[in-house]
DNA sequence: TTTGGCACTCTCTCTGTACGAGTGCTGATT
DNA sequence: AATCAGCACTCGTACAGAGAGAGTGCCAAA
């Protein structure tokens, strides 16, 4: 793969990868003598002293003091989640209480924090998982109610069943049959096509049919405009047992905590790097500072994007202290995300 | 008022003011010196020595060591909140510039969070809204839509503007049409009433009127009862700045800092703290373990019912270390409670 | 009743020491 | 050429003691 593992022979690799599995489950700075311990090639402590050096001349490992141990870098776990870790199976007990659990919610609102909750308690630390968004949203009901002063509430469905209700300011008073009558209009005239293709035909209707069509269905396009026209997705996730990283000591450090709880809270940092893995399928890791993100300096994010018929439609992850059991967290992150596309996946088309 | 005021003399109780507002202030205990120089009586330190062993021994207030100033006990800071503020009555400006952010928003739904948001911003603390709820919720409006597999998506809407959707399974599937009907019959029948009192329509109506009544009606009334059963009162809360807590030294520790954000996710205990404060009506205030709820033994919690049209619909507050200002909490607080009560007020009821 | 004085206690900080862990390097061994 | 044992060296930690500072409690005098 990278440069690393051509540079480096097999002995080097090997040992790199028993000193971060070392550290991983230690959290102690790895000597010579512990990694000649633990490696099954019979080296002696200072034969390993003199791999060690080479792996710190490549950025793989450094000391925090002349006289500790080495701990990896960025760049070494990189190289070993790349091409040194061996994922553990998991556990099949686990595996049916996962499916279970996320089977027996039927309605994917809720889903979605469930997912969440079981990633943190797999792994004890932060579960996060997108809102599922699909490219295409379907638009397919919508009703309007009369509230005081010419606002009107406005519930619109889309896809499935999710539900989106805001309120609009409408230029005049209108009676409740004449807001059922423009409700019926919309309906019937762009039920079943996706929001962006509502968005563009509600502009053409209000540009095209201005002297043609009659009042009340010129009323209906422009409240249809003023529900439609503003893009917002609202791209949100659902996290989970973020107290969790309460407990490591890498992350203590009270600053360091309060600017991860506060990205947490603030979310859009985190939904544009949640928006990266997106992209990418299968498991996706950032490790540390690759992910670019300062509030996440001290973290790793392992993600998998999760699809329903086969269109991916949101990300769900793991969020933990760098040193984390990555052989362990990938296959949970992995196998979540599948069972959750699967739970999501409507039976069949409701019949309408 | 308490037995202390009674028991204590004017000099005592002046002394044990000032050491509660420098202790506030420093974080640091007071000692003899410090509190003879900070008060106004001429009194030498020893002296003050003297009234600080009867305080002791009253209980209010306490040294963490031999040789260290005094601090005040939880019945200590009791009684200055109780019977020495000050409060010290706020800003112009910030009031008026928390009466235009409220008044800004149109949403009622984004209210909520909003408020919470300045309180926290404005204390530098958490701050907390609890949704309103109303004794009385009107049904207003219902609305059926058919999903796979029998299964029914309902909106429906109570009082002013609220949405609220949920999924049941019906025994047999119906057709949109059958649906729109059922809406209707349910509309017509039970608006404009009190959600219990539709629920007690319901249980009766699906009683006496088995015979009478036609199936699409029947089913209609069985459709209703799946929606309106449960008693699912969504108690809920907004908090907002929970991450200015983590400066506080007294909320460093660990497990301490773990507990509370615990507590904020879980919810539940505090909603049953914040329901105590909505029967008392006035700011009211909890000091560390007076709350009884374990998680905030190192807490205090300043809240105020909020009320729209004189009927108190629900409370917020603030969340800060024992050790907070008082004197400048229970204003914004109690002002905050007020602004908010008048924000949400629906300015009349709407026509429908 | 108030006050000054005094002995005492406790914490905090600084210092020096000893120790252990681990390294880098060198030179011998294979 | 690779490996390894040995050695000097460095750094962090734990521990103990000393000194300073803050503050108390109590007693006796004003």
């Amino acid at each position: 793969m990278g440069k690393h593992t051509q540079l480096l022979n097999e002995r080097s690799l090997q040992l790199l990868k028993t000193l971060v599995e070392r550290y991983i489950s230690d959290g102690q700075p790895v000597g010579s003598r512990a990694l000649s311990k633990d490696s099954d090639l019979n080296l002696s402590p200072a034969t390993i002293r003199n791999v060690m050096a080479d792996l710190e001349d490549l950025g793989l490992v450094h000391s925090p003091h002349t006289s500790a141990g080495r701990i990896p870098t960025v760049s070494g776990y990189r190289l070993f989640v790349d091409s040194l870790l061996t994922v553990q199976p998991l556990n099949v007990q686990e595996l049916s209480r996962l499916q279970g659990t996320l089977a027996a919610q039927h309605d994917p609102s809720n889903m979605i924090g469930v997912a969440s909750r079981l990633l943190a308690d797999l792994t004890q630390m932060a579960g996060v998982v997108t809102l599922p968004r699909r490219e295409i949203v379907c638009f397919r009901h919508i009703e309007f109610l009369p509230l005081s002063h010419n606002r009107v509430l406005v519930i619109f469905v889309t896809n499935e069943q999710e539900v989106h209700n805001k309120i609009i300011l409408t230029a005049k008073h209108f009676s409740p049959a004449e807001l059922q009558q423009a409700a019926n209009y919309i309906n019937s005239m762009y039920a079943g096509r996706s929001l962006n293709a509502v968005r563009e035909a509600v502009m053409k209707d209000l540009r095209d049919d201005q002297e043609r069509v009659n009042q009340g269905m010129l009323d209906a396009i422009s409240m249809a405009q003023q529900v439609f026209n503003q893009n917002e997705q609202k791209d949100d996730y659902v996290l989970a047992g973020e107290t969790n990283l309460m407990g490591f000591s890498e992350l203590a450090d009270r600053d360091r905590l309060k600017n991860l709880f506060d990205a947490f809270y603030q979310k859009q940092g985190v939904i544009d790097l949640l928006d990266q893995c997106m992209k990418a399928d299968g498991v996706q890791i950032f490790i540390g500072e690759e992910s670019g993100y300062q509030a996440f300096d001290h973290c790793s994010l392992v993600t998998s994007s999760y699809s329903v018929s086969d269109e991916v439609v949101g990300v769900l992850g793991v969020i933990g202290p760098t040193r984390m059991a990555y052989e362990k967290i990938i296959p949970y992150v992995d196998i979540t995300a599948k069972l959750l596309g699967a739970a999501l996946n409507p039976k069949s088309t409701p019949p309408l």
